[in-house]
DNA sequence: TATTGATGCGGGAACGTTCCCGCACAAGCC
DNA sequence: GGCTTGTGCGGGAACGTTCCCGCATCAATA
């Protein structure tokens, strides 16, 4: 028997190894690896023995080894594209908060676990780490982050259709749908007039949601009424809607916030141009923003489903993975449109938008 | 020379390895490693040839079998103690968003990555983790959590402070010291009658401050006028400040709501009881939440700083890890008021906080 | 010409685990 | 008693990397 002398200095922080639980309980480290790991051929007496000899010593595995036997860490590198603010502020968005805490809730489901990673980080940041698969959220056009996964031959996930690389994988929303479903709501509540207020970034999503606009727009005779904010955050937002509102000439019936914002707050700012909701103005925030069911009234919010496309991106991964095939995957999300009262017409009969069916929603109440 | 043939099967899927590169480039695994690392010694032809074979097999070196050989994978986990609601609801929380967001930055620049962790695990779920360390935030008191990683020897650290077990270490704020600045503030604005709404939940923190607050009120003769919400979430804080508001007698005449609630909501609140702020009740919100400084008025918010609880608490680990100590460490962090027009006396003169003097602007130091 | 020192590269052990084997022994069967 | 079958355990390779060495070779010096 060979002596596996204790490496390090005299003073060297011992870490007992499977080796030193065998040498205690007078065994070999396969046995003691099979006993601990519930496997293997022996006596009860023996396998107790090992477990006790583990015990005594305070024996923890260590998981890199593990790891590099199993060929996989189940690690899943998560970054995000974001706007170039300053890295982790994406948190105090609901929608990235949302979209984090729900892809990690359903990775960990399947066993694996989610890495942080800084905002926009390129490969050096990751190298070192055993990543099974990356999630890109919120990537912009041709993101250098997907093309360095895709490289590094690790498959992703993006919250934003991509062109079908190898070991790639998306699910989006139907950005079209969606906003021709927000405004045919807000014409059958009796809106003629309905404006839109766009985040100023250029992402896909946004591209595909002026056009629907402006399709939907054309389809129905009514002049686009566009709005892009100066920049990211509630105070743009909550400035572009000032100075929407406050322009001369007829001012919209019907606002339609996707830039995200906080519903409180362009609810107010709405008030405070001096307009009753909804009768003077019919609001849809598109928010994952909990408090919008709290105000008064209630703010209808357009949910872009961040915890659904984590759900469904999670398991396209989990497919992948399994069968170890590169073919590129995707799918879409509805996205779902949360009836409040803030768009629902109370306008009294002979007004335009008499007719106004009763809301078959969630949290319609009526106002 | 051996020859080290492909494993697995015929359709292995054929992971390039260093020898790989060493047989494409006709060098040995010692060489092409150092080359590659840009250590060792050997002519630069050499290290080119191994680059270039390297980069024509699309070489990536094997991530968890360098952790194996360096014996740290530079891993943090992060787990929080919550509410026990859904798992993963957290980040809806502004403290905890910003505590999770500015941790993993913080980590990140010491060279450390988060690994996210499901609300309240325990070690089954960590153990094939190779972890360096962990934060567990917002634990109980004697949180399991807290005994799992002391138990398997990983050093931790907590934004609450614990008893100093070996290997923990905590940063908190001073719970004390900021009711006393808040209510001191509220007084000193003219405030006689100053009311305090808490969470249902009893925690150290909500505890400490409990005590703080009677005793400023024995120290100034005035009643407590203590709240506590009926659960977590905007609504029930909002019930919260309806139901104070709205009963008999002479109501407060100033407002500490530390029960973490969107300040809009809580702002609304106040209004819908008919109320003008700060003309018949001054307001203080304890949140971390943006959108105080966007309403009207701006709400003067206590932020309990997690974003430098992380910051204190990354370096406190970082020192630990690096000298190997396992003594326990700790510190204390100051809460910062942001003072804002809603506690800012705006009354005429002859009314009881006349003296108020003018806000001195967004984040003002002290009045 | 011998001795040193530097240079250029490779052999092989380690990191700590899992797992495929093989060996010894006992029991059952003809 | 020889043969198989099964049980209980251990030896040693493998996972893919890094790094300590040692062995050449060659220039410079005594």
């Amino acid at each position: 028997m060979t002596d596996t002398p204790r490496r390090g200095g005299p003073a060297a922080a011992l870490r007992i190894r499977l080796v030193d639980v065998a040498r205690e309980a007078g065994l070999s480290k396969t046995t003691v690896s099979a006993a601990l790991n519930g496997t293997g051929r022996m006596s009860d007496a023996v396998r107790e023995r090992a477990r006790e000899a583990a015990r005594r010593l305070g024996y923890r595995p260590n998981a890199t080894a593990r790891l590099l036997r199993a060929g996989h860490a189940r690690l899943i590198g998560y970054v995000v594209g974001e706007f170039a603010n300053e890295p982790g502020s994406y948190m105090s968005s609901p929608y990235f908060a949302q979209l984090t805490s729900a892809t990690a809730t359903a990775a960990l489901r399947h066993g694996y676990a989610l890495v942080l990673l800084p905002a926009r980080c390129g490969p050096e940041e990751w190298a070192d780490l055993p990543l099974d698969a990356a999630i890109v959220a919120d990537p912009l056009d041709d993101d250098p982050l997907v093309e360095d996964f895709v490289a590094a031959g690790i498959p992703l996930f993006t919250d934003r259709s991509v062109e079908g690389r190898p070991g790639t994988h998306w699910v989006d929303v139907d950005a079209d749908a969606a906003v021709r479903e927000v405004l045919d709501h807000l014409r059958e509540q009796g809106a003629r007039r309905p404006a839109v207020v766009l985040p100023g970034t250029v992402t896909r999503f946004h591209r595909a949601v002026t056009d629907s606009y402006r399709r939907w727009c054309g389809g129905h005779g009514t002049p686009p009424r566009l709005v892009h904010t100066g920049g990211p955050g509630d105070g743009a937002v909550v400035a572009a809607v000032e100075d929407l509102l406050a322009g001369p000439g007829t001012g919209p019936d019907a606002l339609f916030v996707l830039a995200e914002a906080s519903p409180p707050l362009v609810l107010d700012a709405v008030h405070r141009a001096g307009l009753r909701v909804p009768e003077d103005l019919l609001l849809v925030c598109a928010s994952e923003d909990a408090s919008a069911a709290h105000t008064h009234p209630p703010v209808t919010t357009l949910s872009l489903r961040p915890a659904l496309i984590a759900e469904k991106g999670i398991e396209l991964l989990m497919a992948a993975l399994e069968s170890g095939s590169r073919e590129p995957t995707g799918a879409v999300v509805p996205t779902r449109l949360e009836l409040r009262a803030s768009s629902l017409a109370a306008r009294g009969p002979g007004g335009p938008a008499a007719r106004g069916r009763a809301a078959g929603g969630d949290r319609a109440g009526r106002a």
